[in-house]
Formats: structure tokens, C-alpha cells, sequence
DNA sequence: ATCATTTACTTAAACGTTTCAGTTAAATCA
DNA sequence: TGATTTAACTGAAACGTTTAAGTAAATGAT
């Protein structure tokens, strides 16, 4: 099985291999006459001849692929998309690439440091990691050159180029709306609360809305586990097994919201009747459940698209320049909440 | 930006950069003895060396990276994962693929012929390709060697490797089921019925069933659009304006209910006591809302797994042996469905 | 002691591009 | 007219691996 190559295109042609390679890539410092540009065309349409790449980001180290990480919840877990939020993301990324020309090398990730690989092996042009990584593994990114995208994450490192949203303003304001409803004990669920992270954030925003409202913040109002609906579930077991002392609950994703509401109407508890919900992401599932879930939209298309941009205006820059994007978010109502009047 | 070779880990190591491939290949035909292997080992280490694919695969024509492709419902629209299908679906690619060393590369499938160039271009060991495409791009893949695993497709074609289910027989289950519960006028509803698709296949199960019952086939009991939400909203409108003739439907995609339901209650019809609803696929999503979704339930997580294990195979084999893969289903009971007693 | 085999390597030619540094021949300029 | 520039190419060296073929020393068989 021959592949058909640039020399074969070349001797079609009857021009040498390098004329070839001007022609294709239109390499603007090289001029090329109109006949043997049509002659070199014919050819390669003639043999079916398509480039490899591999060769090509081998010699020019460039190689049209963009590195995307996608975290994996749990280790043994299959399912890194147990939050659809990730393949909404990924969906628009791939789109936004593939438009440019670029496609994309998918890895998800566990404790093991295959990204490194993904890096270093390929001569990926760019590389997006959604969500945060021990910080170790950065480091080590770091040095090798390749421009690097985080989104959703607050290391704060100048040698990345970050992506995100208001998450403590996004939560401030779904809280708030909760107050403004008349609920005075607000549960406050979500994933696991590191340091510096996204749910961290959130987490603030939910007690500055509570303290500006003389609100005392809760010890027994705060849920915390996994991003994914056997939480959802688990922490409504929870909530009922501590004796269904708040009113309405801020939860910071929308799948863990859909365990939450599955969990509760197990236990004939009803939202928004029984306690209101605001969550957050707006993914699609959102609007599509019943109860609609009254959330804290963020716009997940635009968040893919910028990412592309930014990894690959990173990736043709020549200097290193910092940028930082921060998305607006707002809250969209549905049919999770309703006004609470303290029963007297 | 000096990249750190396989030379300079053989000069580090005192030997030739030949042996350097040979112990990180652990290539059988070779000997290396146990003092330089660990030689080789330490000065990897050292320098941190990570071979870079690409050169790897252009010399041995193996690149461990296997092209996905995933159907784009609609040209202009970005996210392919209209349906979560396709989302747990390559979820489960990736994660099968990563544990056997290879990745991902990614991309979505609109007008454009752009898996040819996945497929061509860098060398994949294989592709596998999810739903169907016209017929003439599959030829140009054919001449390429590459072996190739298509899912949920009818192209009856022996130099493709298939994997599906029996999408017929679940139609059936599904429409029996129905039937069973004292149903008479059953709707189907789903995309388009190309040729050969899936959902011909499963509308003849479900004509299958009615018939097997006495049943007749009626033309106003059939709805067919799009696979994806909106579909589910405009199919109710259709089913509402043409009298709501039907006591239960056949939905072909849990998406597709998801739609149908909200748009039913939208209008105060309610699933499952104004009519009852069987769909198929069993995404995670069919047990997480309400009602949940009474379903034809397919093992993705495996379909996943058994595409990757075949074209895996498939790329280590030498000769081309045909495979066809067709996994079991089931229905699974849940809450979308009640009986029916013919008012009298 | 001699020849054949095995072990443990090395050399060098691919793989299919890009791209730097020439090389012509024609066009332009003084 | 001769010198200089420009347009249109070509040759060959990378890029970082794999791998077939070769080699020298050690081992084994006769």
C-alpha cells in the first residue's frame, strides 16, 4: 500500500518536492508562477494526494491539533461527561477548532499525568484543560513552551491564560434571589471545596449574600461531595436525615441539582413547594426537567469558543502576553422556586 | 527551545540512540542486557525524555491515536451532543482507548468531508465512526487501508467492521409493551427515516408489533423530525393539533421524549396519565427526570468499549477478517407508562 | 580447535514533510 | 551595455523516530 507522497505529486508535475510544498501552504515569501501552480493543483487532485501532518509537524513543528483535557470525576468512573456541562463545552470547542482547521486530541483525566504526553508527544499547538490539576503537573507543563488555556480555574499563575466566570458573583446573586424570595435558611450543596477552586468561590459568594442579609451562615445547611447526581441523591437523604431545617437551596450544578429534586421526590418532598432551588451552569438538561430549574446561566458556547480563540492567538503570538476572560453570567427564572413566607 | 531527544539520552547513556528505541519499545526481537536497559532507563529519567509521536509514527506508520467521528445533527449548529448519547458514548471510547495507551482524535462530521483528512493525514490506527454518512465518503475510506468500526450503522458493507444493536427487536419490545398495557393506538415518532437507518429499523418493529396485535398501521400515528429536543417540542404541538388521537407512543430517542413530555405539559397533558410513553437508548438522563422514562435500555458504556476493542483488533490483525457486533437490550420500567382501559 | 550460533549492540537508511540557502534566467535599472 | 534586482524555481539538510542489516565478542557444539 503506497501512500501516495509529495514527490510522487512533484514528478506528476514535473517541479521539485519544495515547489510542491509553496504551492500547498501558500508560503507568502515564496512566489510561484500561475502555470505551475495549476499544474502542481492538477496533480494533487490527479494522485488524491492529502499531506500528511505527521510529517509536517515534524519539520515545521506546528500541528494543527489542540490539546483538550476533560476532567474524570472519579478514577475508576467511565463516564468523564457524568456532568453534561463537559460535553456542551466540548462540543462548542471542537466546532470552534475544527472551523480553523484544527482538530482536537482528546484525553480525559485521572491521577496518572497523561497530559503531560498529550503536550510533549504530538506537538499539540495549544492545550485546554477544564478544571483544576494538582499543581505539580503544571509545572511541569510549564516548561515546555506550549501555550496553555485553563478554564474554570483559579490557579493563578501568569503562565496561563485563563477563562472563566463570576463564580462568587454568579453565587451572590442566586443567593440573594433566594433572599429577596423571602427564604431565610438556605441550604448551600456542591462538590468538594478546595482551596482556590471554582466551588470555593461560590461557596464565598453564598455568605457574603447571607451576611449582607443579617443572615448567620449555617454549619448544618452546608452539603459537600461530588459534581455528579449520585450526590444530588445522597445529599437530599442528607438533608432530610438533618431534619429539612432550610428552606431552599443554592447547589452549585445543575446535575447535582437533578439528584437533589430525584432524591427528595422519593421522599414525597416537592420543589419548588416544599424547598426552592437555584442552581448553576444552565446546561440544556435545565430547561428540559420538571421542575424547570430556576439557575445561574452561564454561557457555555461562548466559553468553548474563547477558549479556542485564546489557545491559538497564544499559539501564533511570538511573545508571551498574559490574558484573562471572564464571561457574564445571569440568572435565569423557571419553575424551581417559589416565595416563601415564614410561617408565624 | 531544545527539545530533549532520543540522542541525547543515548549520549547521556553511553550508547546508540538505536538502543534507546529498543529498550523504551521493549521490542522482542532484540537483546539488551539488563545494565544498559537500566542505563537507558536512568538517563531518561534524567532528562526528562518523552518521545515525541509524531516522528514515532511517521517512521512506523503506527501513531496510537484512533479518529472518532460523531455526528453533527445539523450543519450550523455547534453542539453535536444535541442527543447525551453521543456524549456517554465517547466517553466511554476515550476512557477504554487511554487504558490501552492510545487517544483521541476528535472530531464532529457536518457536509464536510473531513474525516477522510482525520483519517489520511495522521496516520490513525483506526476510526470509528458513529451513525451514518453518504455512502460515497465511504468509499474513499475503503481504499485506505485503515481499519474502520462503524456504529449504528446499516451500510451493509463487508470492509467495514459494525457494531449496533437489534434496534428492530427493541422497537418491537418497546411497542409490545405497550400493547400489552392495553394500548391500541400507538404513535411513533423519531427523525428521518433514511434508508437502512436506525430508525427504520425501528419503525418496522414497531409495525411489526402492531401488526403481530391486529393493530393497523396508521399514517396519522407517525412523527418524524429531527433526533433532539426541539423535535420532542414540536412533535407534541403536531400531536395536540391532530387531536391527540394516540393513548402512548414509541419515542426512538430518550431526547426526543424529553421534548414531547414538556411540550405535552406545557399543555396540561400529562405523561403518563394523558398518554403514556415508551422511548429507547436509556441515557442517564431517562432515569434522572420526571416522570422518569420507561425505556428500551442499551448498554452504551459497552458499545463504547466493544468499538474500541474492535478496531483495536482490527489494526493488529494482518489479514481483514469481517466483524459484526450486536449487543443485547432491554426495557426497562419506569414511570412513563400506565395501563389503558378503552373508555367504553 | 573450528565453525555456527547467540547476545548485545551499532550504522544508516528510511518515514514525508518544511525550509534555508542556492541557482538560474529574465526583468529592471543606471 | 553591464550591473543589479527580482521572479521562479531546485537541492539538500533538517525534524525525531524505527528498523533492517551488519558487526564483534561470547558461547556452544562437534
Amino acid at each position: 500500500m503506497q501512500r501516495v507522497g509529495i514527490k510522487d505529486v512533484a514528478k506528476e508535475a514535473g517541479v521539485s518536492a519544495s515547489t510542491v510544498s509553496y504551492v500547498l501552504n501558500n508560503t507568502p515569501t515564496e512566489s510561484i508562477s500561475e502555470d505551475t501552480r495549476k499544474r502542481v493543483m492538477a496533480a494533487v487532485k490527479k494522485l488524491r494526494y492529502v499531506p500528511n501532518l505527521n510529517a509536517r509537524s515534524l519539520s515545521s513543528r506546528r500541528s494543527n491539533l489542540i490539546g483538550v483535557l476533560i476532567p474524570q470525576t472519579e478514577p475508576g468512573k467511565e463516564f468523564m461527561f457524568s456532568n453534561p456541562f463537559y460535553g456542551e463545552l466540548l462540543s462548542s470547542i471542537e466546532y470552534t477548532a475544527r472551523q480553523q482547521g484544527y482538530h482536537l486530541l482528546l484525553s480525559g483525566t485521572q491521577e496518572d499525568h497523561c497530559y503531560l504526553n498529550i503536550a510533549q508527544n504530538r506537538d499539540v499547538d495549544g492545550i485546554i484543560i477544564v478544571g483544576t490539576y494538582p499543581g505539580e503537573n503544571l509545572n511541569e507543563l510549564k516548561r515546555m513552551g506550549v501555550p496553555i488555556v485553563l478554564v474554570d480555574s483559579y490557579v493563578m499563575d501568569k503562565d496561563f491564560h485563563t477563562i472563566g466566570i463570576e463564580d462568587k458573583e454568579g453565587a451572590r446573586m442566586a443567593t440573594r434571589y433566594l433572599i429577596g424570595k423571602g427564604h431565610r435558611r438556605i441550604a448551600f450543596i456542591s462538590g468538594s471545596i478546595r482551596e482556590n477552586g471554582v466551588n470555593m468561590k461560590r461557596y464565598q459568594g453564598y455568605c457574603d449574600a447571607l451576611q449582607e442579609a443579617g443572615l448567620t451562615v449555617d454549619e448544618s445547611a452546608f452539603y459537600s461531595g461530588t459534581v455528579d447526581y449520585e450526590y444530588g441523591l445522597t445529599a437530599a437523604q442528607q438533608y432530610l436525615d438533618r431534619g429539612r431545617q432550610q428552606t431552599a437551596a443554592f447547589i452549585t450544578a445543575d446535575v447535582l441539582s437533578m439528584g437533589f429534586i430525584k432524591g427528595l421526590r422519593e421522599q414525597k418532598v416537592c420543589v419548588p413547594d416544599d424547598i426552592s432551588i437555584v442552581s448553576f451552569d444552565d446546561v440544556y438538561l435545565a430547561n428540559m426537567t420538571y421542575p424547570s430549574l430556576t439557575t445561574v446561566h452561564q454561557d457555555i458556547g461562548e466559553k468553548g469558543r474563547k477558549a479556542v480563540e485564546l489557545v491559538l492567538e497564544a499559539a501564533k503570538a511570538k511573545e508571551h502576553r498574559y490574558t484573562e476572560c471572564i464571561l457574564p453570567l445571569r440568572l435565569v427564572e423557571r419553575d424551581s422556586v417559589r416565595e416563601w413566607r415564614e410561617p408565624t
